[in-house]
DNA sequence: CTGCATCCCTTTAGATACTG
DNA sequence: CAGTATCTAAAGGGATGCAG
């Protein structure tokens, strides 16, 4: 993004195109948002992008809310995409990590903004979903 | 989690580390993903960052591939968090755009290097789709 | 043109229990 | 410790048809 002003209403967009009528691809941001579907995708890049290699155990209690199944799907694609690497150290009791390939890393950077909004943001990102969790409250009453 | 010294074995990583323990939220990036789960949110915010108000049809027909009620629930979402606005101009034929929130705007600005990453590494990203599909051909023959 | 409602199906993910 | 297997729930999403 190149100019710092900020557009009240309707910015004259500084948002640049993104490359259209890419094969398979709407645009880049398409193909990306394709490879890191899946609900814990970008933490799991992002968590191992900072600690580097990382074992599963830690993953596992870092990503909270994640059951083994999932986790160990989404990292299975993800070493199937190319994007984290596997090792099996073959001892016993197991000891097995994961870290980035360069692709990965360089997704992991790519998420770096996206974070730091989350941060800067958490503000009004709190008062939507606790607005979010009423709304679906009043919706839906309690299960029972 | 600990320290910030880096792993000997793979990245110079410049990734930073992202605030932890937040009220709800692993991390900021949490705090995001929560925020653009939806198949298409990302691709609406950054179609419409580009374009400027947009009008219902042509989003449609810029995000391929979406049904009208999945959008128009994309869209309101997006709408009650905050991020976009919507216009109504009340004519006859209707007419309505959709706009960018100065917060959907940041937020859009946080996703070009998205953008960025999906166009730089295109090739890899098809190859990765394309052994994908092949494999998931062989697991579930064609449906009839 | 814009948008909502309905019906239905697929995908995704969560719980739990079990194994090398 | 690091996974696997199975089963089930739920969310997300798509097709179609109607309405203002």
């Amino acid at each position: 993004m190149s100019d710092s002003t900020f557009p009240p209403t309707q910015p004259p967009s500084t948002v640049q195109r993104c490359t259209p009528n890419l094969p398979g691809f709407t645009c880049g941001l398409d193909a990306t948002l394709r490879i890191i579907a899946g609900k814990w995708k970008p933490l799991i890049l992002y968590f191992v992008a900072q600690d580097g290699p990382t074992r599963y155990g830690e993953l596992r209690r870092a990503i909270r809310d994640v059951s083994d199944k999932v986790l160990i799907q989404q990292l299975k694609e993800l070493e199937a995409d190319g994007l984290v690497k596997r090792t099996d150290y073959k001892e016993v009791p197991p000891r097995v990590d994961y870290s980035l390939t360069p692709l990965g890393h360089s997704l992991a950077q790519a998420l770096v903004p996206l974070c730091s909004w989350g941060t800067e943001h958490m503000a009004e990102v709190s008062r939507v979903f606790a607005e979010r969790a009423a709304w679906t409250r009043r919706e839906r009453p309690p299960s029972a």
